[in-house]
DNA sequence: AACAAGAAGATTGTCGACAATTAATAAGAA
DNA sequence: TTCTTATTAATTGTCGACAATCTTCTTGTT
């Protein structure tokens, strides 16, 4: 796995605060499921679970909310989001124009550098892809990888917040929870290529198109 | 003014916690700029402001650090986002993807009582717009809310999430600090027109076009 | 005068306790 | 038995207090 997972990630080894650390330790337990969707969030159980004090938690809690990971209802508590199949749906409308308008943007910004890590990542992909049949690999955190990429070469922070910051942990939550691989590995590492190439001639219009084809698949 | 102050807004006269009133109470006030761009947040100080002990308060502040309109480190403190030129267009990138996207969608899912109404709300547009060389109403508010009911009329909720519940914000709190009027009513006047055209006929592909058109200008 | 080290002050982080509200349970009447 | 009502239990909401950390001011040295 080339990323981390916690992607966006802060200065490692940071002394954080208690209430930073347990949200990301709730942020991924949700999105790996281990707290299960629709589940009820309890204070007094998760602050033991986690050994601390219930006013961090409530933090974590609010900032989770923030993010739209889980609902609150005052005075009766908090559950779990639980993704539809409409609301995947919906999800990845929203992707498909926002990590279009990335391509376009990467395709402008790129530097020759991060252009040619992704065409070196391209390459560890075929690799793995022809070793092993193994779809395995490509399917999940690398397909991320590569458009994590993209989007970082965006050099747009408001998209980059809001795509790995938001819809990337619940697009992950929706891989982990159906173990969802999209089944056209050949397919999509061609595409990835051909949108790589895009990027490469500075093709904004085409980079665009490619990505919305991709996602929309 | 048509729209509420707040928005995506919660049922009336509701019993909710102090937490959550605190919280919309300081996102308005930082979006109208009362609590100026790049100013600190000293939570003694709020406390006492709205009179509320410091517990609810750093759950409406970890909200709004979720909602990225407060960016906090550790152990120093909170500062209000102080929007730069060149973050403004990035959202301005950000928009144009996902009103896009959204306009499409409206062309595909918006009921005719929809449309009707986006009709009529051109309709009174056109008539301020005549009666006083008032660009005030209609460049503020009430451009909002043109956009506004084309995004709820997508029927995408993460969609409507995302840009009525982050991005909106960020875009009134830029009018405000700004005054800006985008000093050409007529033309967006048009636009608008047109993009409503777009719908009734339900041309996807020219709706998305000219929503992007009219925000990248 | 300028810089460094240290002390005082203020602010943030964490905790436990109490009040308010909701959910669960038990008791009683139809 | 079943529905209503009252009581109990549990959970959420709020608060004030204390500890840890950072900031600022003071003091002393070069």
């Amino acid at each position: 796995m080339t990323t981390s997972d916690v992607p966006y990630a802060y200065e490692e080894g940071e002394a954080r605060t208690l209430a930073d650390q347990v949200f990301e330790k709730i942020q991924t337990a949700i999105v790996k499921g281990d707290i299960p969707p629709g589940s009820k969030i309890t204070e007094p159980g998760l602050a033991k679970q986690y050994g601390i004090s219930r006013g961090p938690l409530r933090e974590a809690i609010r900032r989770l909310e923030g993010r739209r990971l889980i609902k609150r209802v005052p005075h009766v508590g908090a559950r779990v989001v639980s993704l539809s199949y409409e609301e995947l749906l919906d999800i990845y409308d929203v992707r498909e124009a926002m990590e279009g308008m990335a391509c376009r943007l990467a395709a402008r910004n790129m530097t020759l550098d991060e252009i040619a890590g992704l065409k070196e990542l391209l390459a560890r992909h075929e690799q793995a892809s022809e070793l092993q049949e193994g779809t395995a690999y490509y399917q999940k955190e690398g397909d991320l990888d590569f458009h994590f990429r993209i989007v970082l070469g965006s050099k747009n922070e408001k998209l980059t917040e809001l795509l790995c910051g938001e819809l990337y942990h619940l697009v992950r939550m929706y891989r982990y929870q159906f173990s969802a691989s999209s089944s056209r590995p050949k397919r999509a590492f061609e595409e990835h290529h051909r949108i790589v190439d895009a990027i490469e001639q500075r093709d904004e219009e085409l980079a665009e198109m490619l990505m919305r084809r991709h996602i929309s698949a």
